[in-house]
RNA sequence: GCGCCCAUAGCUCAAUUGGAUAGAGCGACAGACUUCGGAUCUGUAGGUUGGGGGUUCAAUUCCCUCUGGGCGUACCA
């Protein structure tokens, strides 16, 4: 926990305490304490820390919300002399001015934890599972997917930092009708390279990838599967465009510093009886219905609208009860919580798939679902075309080419996930002051810079870092303590943009720092102490970077 | 039609989950350095938070309604 963090813990905790006194001696009614928060204010003159508990004791309490604030205050005992001074303001919140001496104890914590700075103990090891991309292997990678990657590392990043065991996970959609329509799309393609007129089926894969996969495996094995009974023939043509389209995609998401600790196959749930067995347990129970041949799932019961087939009339399970074994043997598997990672389009799924959880047993609070809004591409002011019918868009690996991974992921984390994100290529594109990741690789580059002409970095503990008061450097302080905190916020919230929008204003306020303070300057003392504030800055740079996956260039 | 999401400065987006005078970046305008990286810094202008109602000490945030967008509404995934 960070220096800030453990203030506001103690203030908090001498409040509550407070009120308990205050009760105590018959001066308030409350019996239970309300829901409070110490929160930095907005605006800074209203001290480091306030708080709305005399508001909402006010309430109860039928009294003037500043007046219970004041007998608040009569109680409160401060916490280790941190606190210089307190008031009573506006509407009734009480305000907390901290003693400045608590800036000085950040800069040896930042320089004893390095590259773990930032890093806090909330979730106490208890494992998550972060699921997400999971695109179907028929096609290629598109911007929504590049979204989803980002975001969902980005997340898996912070809930680690945050305390949390957290395994990675792809699923791969490797059974039902798609790949059946996978099948005959390679099946046209290998025999039209092949010379023979067939048509390509109506609802066939468009995208030129299938083609070259066809090409790839005409190399191979030439004409030979053309006599081969079209059943098997086409499977072993899935057999092979499956496996490259998955390196493929596996290789595109390391180059976009995506590591995945599981990829699970769907096919495998068939395979090991997983489906059945879950069909049984539920059918055990009553959720489950035959009708018209086929066999349902009472999703009305958990706020759908219609009841969601799980067996078609075929006798071939459907996607969604895939989708149940899945989740179901991922909480077998000893995940406390699993989080998945949705675009907006699937967001129908939520409420039956955590329906069919409860059904199970399972409490459908440990499954979290993080849904994300849709991508749109703008180029040169006007939005871009992607259709999947076509096989026409913009692919992950064509925007790692075009924009590169630093600033295509900086792009897509900084934009809240319910937020409809208009990426522009151009701004992508441009490497000047217009690119918000430059602002920040600038800082970190021009920190390394002042660091390297200085040629040694002296320790925290051995200079005096009372000599740092200019206000820009306070507020440097302050922002480098609140990491910590920001991480928590991020992990427990699952709000991973927030991680872009603390860089950007950590490298705003160290450009006001180098403004206004030299670091090289004529008195050594003061020198030492603000090289040990600049390294800590580039430490905090480098880490909040790391979470987000840019690189933290030493120059640019 | 019904359900979910969204609407905030000219543009792209925030807002500590109901808190005090709604903030950043870009763009516009005006400024700053004879030494550490100008991909920088300072200032100004820019708002009835889509419209209207309601809940309360307090609403961008919660409820209702209307408008305008996105997505979903398959025995597809």
């Amino acid at each position: 926990m960070g220096v800030l963090e453990k203030i506001r813990k103690k203030i908090t905790l001498a409040l509550a305490e407070a009120a308990q006194e205050a009760h105590r001696a018959g001066r308030l009614a409350c019996h239970e304490l309300p829901e409070f928060v110490l929160e930095v204010p907005h605006d800074r003159v209203h001290g480091d820390f306030a708080s709305n508990l005399a508001l909402l004791l006010a309430q109860t309490e039928k009294t003037a919300p500043r007046k219970v604030a004041q007998t608040l205050l009569e109680f409160f005992r401060q916490p280790g002399g941190c606190i210089s001074r307190t008031e009573v303001a506006g509407p009734g919140f009480i305000n907390f001015y901290l003693d400045p001496a608590w800036h000085y104890e950040v800069l040896p914590e930042v320089d004893a934890q390095g590259e773990h700075y930032g890093c806090i103990d909330l979730g106490g090891g208890e494992s998550v599972q972060v699921e997400f991309v999971s695109a179907n292997p028929t096609g290629l990678l598109h911007m929504g997917n590049a979204r989803g990657a980002a975001v969902g590392d980005t997340l898996a990043n912070v809930l680690a930092a945050a305390g949390y065991n957290v395994q990675r996970e792809f699923y791969i959609n490797d059974a039902g009708n798609q790949i059946e329509t996978f099948g005959r799309s390679l099946e046209a393609r290998y025999l039209q390279l092949l010379g023979q007129d067939v048509t390509f089926p109506d609802d066939g894969y468009p995208g030129q990838d299938l083609v070259e996969s066809m090409q790839h495996l005409i190399e191979q094995v030439k004409d030979k599967y053309l006599t081969v009974d079209p059943v098997l023939r086409r499977e072993m043509l899935v057999k092979y465009a499956l496996k490259e389209k998955l390196s493929q995609m596996e290789r595109d998401l390391a180059d976009f510093r995506v590591q995945y600790d599981l990829w699970f196959s769907e096919q495998t749930l068939h395979d090991s009886g997983e489906i059945e067995n879950v069909l049984k347990e539920l059918q055990a129970s009553d959720y489950l219905y035959e009708e018209e041949g086929a066999l349902w799932f009472r999703s009305t019961l958990f706020g759908d609208e219609k009841d969601e087939v799980l067996v078609r009339s075929n006798g071939i399970p459907t996607y969604f009860a895939g989708d149940i074994a899945y989740h179901r043997n991922k909480f077998r598997r000893g995940f406390d919580r699993v989080i998945n990672i949705w675009g907006a389009d699937h967001h129908g799924h939520v409420a039956r798939l955590k329906g069919a959880m409860q059904a199970l047993g399972f409490d459908p609070e440990r499954l979290q679902v993080m849904i994300m809004q849709l991508v749109r591409l703008f180029k040169g002011g006007e939005p871009v075309r992607m259709s999947k019918r076509t096989g026409e868009y913009i692919t992950l690996r064509d925007l790692m080419d075009d924009v590169g991974v630093d600033v295509a992921r900086y792009f897509f984390v900084m934009r809240s996930a319910d937020s409809h994100l208009d990426f522009d290529l151009d701004l992508a594109k441009e490497q000047n002051n217009e690119n918000p990741v430059y602002y920040v690789q600038y800082a970190h580059a021009r920190i390394c810079s002042i660091l390297k002409q200085a040629g040694a970095v002296p320790a925290a503990k051995d200079v005096d870092c009372s000599l740092l008061s200019d206000p820009a450097e306070l507020a440097l302080i302050r922002k480098i303590a609140e990491l910590p905190g920001e991480i928590a916020y991020a992990a427990s919230h699952l709000e991973p943009h927030r991680l872009a929008f603390y860089a950007n204003e950590l490298a705003n306020l160290f450009h006001g720092f180098y403004t206004n303070c030299r670091v090289l300057c004529d008195e050594p003392a003061l020198s030492q102490a603000r090289l040990v504030l600049a390294n800590a800055c580039r430490i905090t740079l480098h880490n909040t970077l790391h979470l987000v996956g840019v690189s933290a260039p030493e120059r640019m």
